[in-house]
Order: C-alpha cells, then structure tokens, then sequence
DNA sequence: CAAGATGCGACAATAATCGTCGCATTTAAC
DNA sequence: GTTAAATGCGACGATTATTGTCGCATCTTG
C-alpha cells in the first residue's frame, strides 16, 4: 500500500554524496535485491521527481552516468534533530575546534550545518543568537595543527577500516618523497596529531606515518597483510610514543594544595577515592592515581599553587628538577 | 504528483521523539501551514501506515494522545551516513568521552549508535572491527567529571535558548539547598565542569551556577530578564572564571628546547610565525603567542625539557617560582 | 558504424489515494 | 449523569497517481 514512499525513501538512502555516483541500473539491482519488484523505467520517473523535492542530480550525459547527493544538501533527518541535541553539536564543535585536527571534523560538517539551521529556526524571532550563549575555556594551550589533505584522510580511513592497502606518497622528515604500499593497522592521534600506524609491503615491522605528510594516498584492491600478534593498544602501552602508560601500576597521591585549586579538584576529582582534608593552615589532597608522564605534566603545569607531599620518590624527582631548573636559569647570564 | 510522498515524509519530520508527542490536530494544523491540503482522514491513514515502516506509535487513549518516535528509534539519515564520517564520529566520541562531560553526549548517543551501525554493516565479514583500530593520545591528566541530572541539562539548554527563566532547586557549596529564579545568560564549560551564567530574580549582577549542583531545574514560561550590556565573552575575558586572557597582549617567546620537543612542536606549531633554529649543541624556538595563564601551565609543564629565553620578565617569572619550590621542597622535613 | 546501454515521451490499464459520511468511543464541563 | 466537542476508524465511489510496455533518440564503446 504505501509502498511506493518507502521506496522512494529507501531510494534516497541508497545514493551516494557527491562526489561518488550511482548508475541508474546498479541502483534498479539493489532495490531489487531488497525486494521492490519495480521497472526502471519507474525508478528513472522517481529519481526525476525526487531531484525537484530534494537536493539531487545527476550528471547528463558524463561516462559513468549517476545520480548523487549535491554536496551542499542539507541534512534530512528522521526523527529531527532536538534543539538540545543541536546545542550539544554545538559545544561539541567549539571543543573540537580547540583539540582535534580540523581535518576529521570536516567529515562532520554537514551535521554542524544542520544543528545551526535548527537552533537559527528556533530562535529566528530573537537578535542575540545562541553564538553568544556558549563558550569553552580549558587549561590547554591551543597550538596550530597542520593540514591534511582530505582525499589522503578519506583514502586512509576506508582502507583501514576495509582492511585494504593503501599506495602512498610520503614525505619521510628530511628525506626525499617516496612511495610506499603501506598496511593499516590502525590510527591514533597525538594532541593534535594523526598517525597511521602500519606496515610496509610485505614486512612486519611496525612504522608510524604522519598523515600531514601524505602528499598523495590510494586505497588499493588487494588485502592488507594483517598480523594477528598486533594490537594497537598494546603498541601504545609498549611506548612508542612517548606517552607511557603502566596501565598496572598506580601510586597513593598526596598533594598540599591552595584554597582555588581544592575548589576545582572538588568538582573535577582525580580519582573516585579522592579525599580532601584540611587543617588550620593547610589543605591536603589524597587520591590513587595511575603514574603517567601525563601526571606528571599536570603536576609540573601547576607550578608554585601546588606541593607534592607523597610519594617520596615522586617528591624527590621534583625536588631534583626544580632544583636543576633554578641552577639553570641562575647559571645563564641571558 | 509525488505530493503524497514527501507529505509522508514531512509529516516524520514534525514527529517529536518520545516522551513528548504531537495530537493529528495539532499535526494537521502544521502540514496544513506547509501548504498540504490533506484531510485529517488522510493523515490518520498516513500516520498508521507509516507506524508498520518506521518505529513510531500512538499512546491509544491516553490524556494527550498524540504520536511519537520511539526513543530507540533508529535514526534515518538522508543521505546516508558514510563510513569516513561513521570513524570521524568514533573518534569524535573517544576523544569526548575524555575530556567532555559525560551529560552533554547522551544527546548525541542517537549518533554514535548509528554510526556504530555504518561501521558494523561495513566491516561485519571481518572478525577484527573497528574497535581496535583507532586510539586517542593527549597531554592531559584525566579527571573525573561529575554526574548531572540529564533533566537538568535539557531544560538548562532549552531555557537558554528561549530565554526564558529558570526555577533552580540549586546546593550552593557549604550550604542548604535553596530555590532560585534564574536568568539564563551563557553556558561555559571549564574543562569538565559546566557553569550557567545568570542573575537572579529581578537583580542586574552576574552569578555563575556549576550544573552538577542543581538539585532539579525547570523552564518557565516567563521571558528571561535580559541585559543588554552583557556580553559572555567579555564577561570571561574580565577573568570571571580565573583563565586570564589579554586578547590584545602578545609575547615574542624564545625558548631553548631539546630534540624531542623539536620535532613536536615542528608537526604542531605554537604560532604560524613559529622558527627553529639549530646550533651544533642547541635547539631555539622563537614564536609570537599570546600572553596567556595557559601559556604558563604549558610551559611549567614541560619541567626541565625547556627553557624560557625571552622575554626576560617571563624568564625572572619562572626563575624565581623555581626557586621557590626549590626551597619549598628542600625546607620542609618530610 | 553497429551493438548495447541509457533516457524519456506517450498511453492505457491498474492500483492507490482521497474526501465524505456515519458511527463508536473518549474527554471535559456542567 | 448528560451533553457537546473531539477523536478514531470502517466503508465507498470518484479521482488521481503510478506502473509496464513500446518506440525512438542519444550516447558510448569497440
């Protein structure tokens, strides 16, 4: 009965976003495959009058003929994006702009073009947008990221995830470019870094490549060679790269603190068993942290508004930095 | 001609999610405003032939009946989600679930579940999935960031998007909880706390109410008492939330940084006037950057990995906290 | 230039959609 | 308890849209 607008609808979702196509026929083949016992030719009429209602075309008379999504269409969504969702989008943005490579949000975009047409049509009638509404400070200091061609990202992502190769042209530091068959094996981004992190043609070691630094990249059809002793996590934990991480070991933090930071670290704790304790003169924090070098940049980024009081040996190697850093700084006659 | 086919999908679209719901009437009313002669009859019929294709209902003969998507709806998207995006969300909700407050993406779940699924149609002949393959790395020391009540957080946003007034049932810190009117001026999320900015009752000052403290919090229908002078950004540039930032006040920094370092901040720059410079024994980093507190947390950070050369004021600013917390941890006998 | 694929106008048969009416049920007000 | 208004739904005939088929024009490929 309400078959055809099911169809039509099913119709939709099988085009691709521009610039990828879909011939005419191929899509006649999938409808079929999902049960839609329908002629061409109605398929031909239905992609016609669609293309008036939504933002759709196809490409004349091109060598492969195909219907597509513009790329500019505007986001349909079923149910509708709640205009708190799109405010969350929002944030989500500002946060990401701050800390992710602008590179993997462009893929997002289209969803952050739709969150402001809802929040512009929900508040249309009033002058002060919701721009002004939401802002996001962090204790990070923003550093440039660098640019990724999106060809190279949108290559290397489906080659990783289709377990395929990937032909490069890379541009090793201080090295000439070359070209390699690279096997995915995964990526992992570094503040605002991406790497992939795979193997060369038939080899088994593992090397890590900047995406930045892809000049060109190619998802090839044949399979990637995979290693079944790899685990991505594992790589990391191993330390290669210089984020170490004994996900085992943890130490019993005890910190003298000032009155603004006791305030902060009251709201966001540093571990569930996190205790504060104050006496006259002073404020003393507890907690049972795992021992990162990330602990450690936290701890150092405090300067003088903090005291390590245990462990010793952590109190020891601070001691023994500031220590070195005053000698320094004094030696120096800059 | 294909009239019928897009009011059908118009009409999924005025559908709201559960739990709030739309009457035929009041849908009627709205199609009817799009420019759809239809009669109520057709869109009943619509409304239960739609209910067999997609997960929408009708509460038979509750009090307000009326339709709805079902909250596990899957989401339909036109066009269809494409896999590079799918991984950019995996990525986007990694890197969120570390440094967002957990609150503010349960409204995005309808999206990483989706994009879960993209993933999994693509990838489900291969054992390995996607799971393993992408990891986040970061400076940052993970805090714990506290539970807000999701009731909270919708009519919180929903409010301030209206601009209409709060009724807070809010726990200051140190004190009874108490009931308050609040004028909803801006969201601010400080690393992993979310503050609402706002007066109260009738009165002009400004005051700032972490969201995990409020008891329970409800939209009014009243408009909020606005302020034209207020300005969020300049409200947190006038150093209301202690991250200090003289938007107008830049330093040419030079640093002293080893090899390591180098090669960092060669991939992610301080500034686009960034330079590097290597003698045979030393590494220089010369950069224009704001003059910043996160500046500061970024360069104690690094401990003894850099040295600040200029500008001299900064350098006496370090040298001489180092030579306090030198003392600092070499007096104390613990 | 021929073979195959594709797009599209036309047309008649078919299938659905639609508005209307009537009746049953529910809700809210008095 | 009763009434008025609102809602849901089955039935039916008129209207409208959809569909398969055919033929012709166009384009691509070898």
């Amino acid at each position: 009965m309400n078959d055809a607008c099911f169809r039509r609808i099913q119709t939709l979702r099988f085009l691709p976003t521009a610039p990828a196509r879909i011939s005419v026929s191929h899509l006649h083949d999938k409808l079929t495959g999902q049960g839609f016992d329908i002629d061409k030719r109605s398929l031909q009429r239905d992609l016609n009058s669609l293309s008036k209602l939504f933002a759709i075309e196809n490409d004349g008379n091109k060598d492969i003929p195909g219907w597509y999504w513009r790329k500019d269409a505007e986001k349909l969504e079923l149910p509708e994006m709640e205009p708190a969702v799109a405010l969350s989008f929002r944030m989500v943005k500002l946060f990401l702009e701050k800390f992710m490579p602008p590179s993997t949000l462009g893929d997002l975009d289209g969803y952050f073009r739709h969150s402001d047409n809802v929040l512009n049509n929900l508040t249309h009638n009033h002058l002060s947008g919701w721009n002004d509404k939401v802002a996001l400070l962090s204790r990070s200091q923003p550093l440039l990221s660098p640019a990724i061609d999106p060809v190279v990202l949108a290559e290397t992502y489906q080659a990783l995830l289709l377990e395929k190769q990937i032909k490069a042209h890379y541009q090793p530091r201080n090295e000439e470019p070359r070209d390699y068959i690279i096997n995915p094996h995964g990526i992992v981004i570094v503040d605002k870094i991406i790497y992939l992190v795979g193997s060369l043609w038939e080899y088994q070691d593992i090397k890590q490549f900047a995406l930045h630094r892809f000049i060109s990249a190619e998802q090839l059809e044949s399979d990637m060679l995979k290693q079944d002793s790899f685990n991505l996590n594992n790589y990391i934990h191993a330390g290669h790269f210089e984020y170490l991480v004994d996900q085992n070991q943890f130490i019993e933090l005890k910190l003298k603190i000032n009155k603004i930071i006791a305030t902060h670290l009251s709201e966001s704790k540093l571990s569930k068993d996190q205790t504060i304790t104050r006496t006259e003169t002073e404020i003393f924090l507890e907690a049972t942290v795992k021992n990162t070098q990330q602990l450690r940049w936290w701890l150092m980024g405090f300067g003088k508004s903090i005291e390590i009081v245990e462990p010793e040996n952590l109190r020891k190697e601070f001691k023994n930095t500031f220590k070195e850093l005053y000698e320094t700084y004094s030696a120096d006659s800059v």
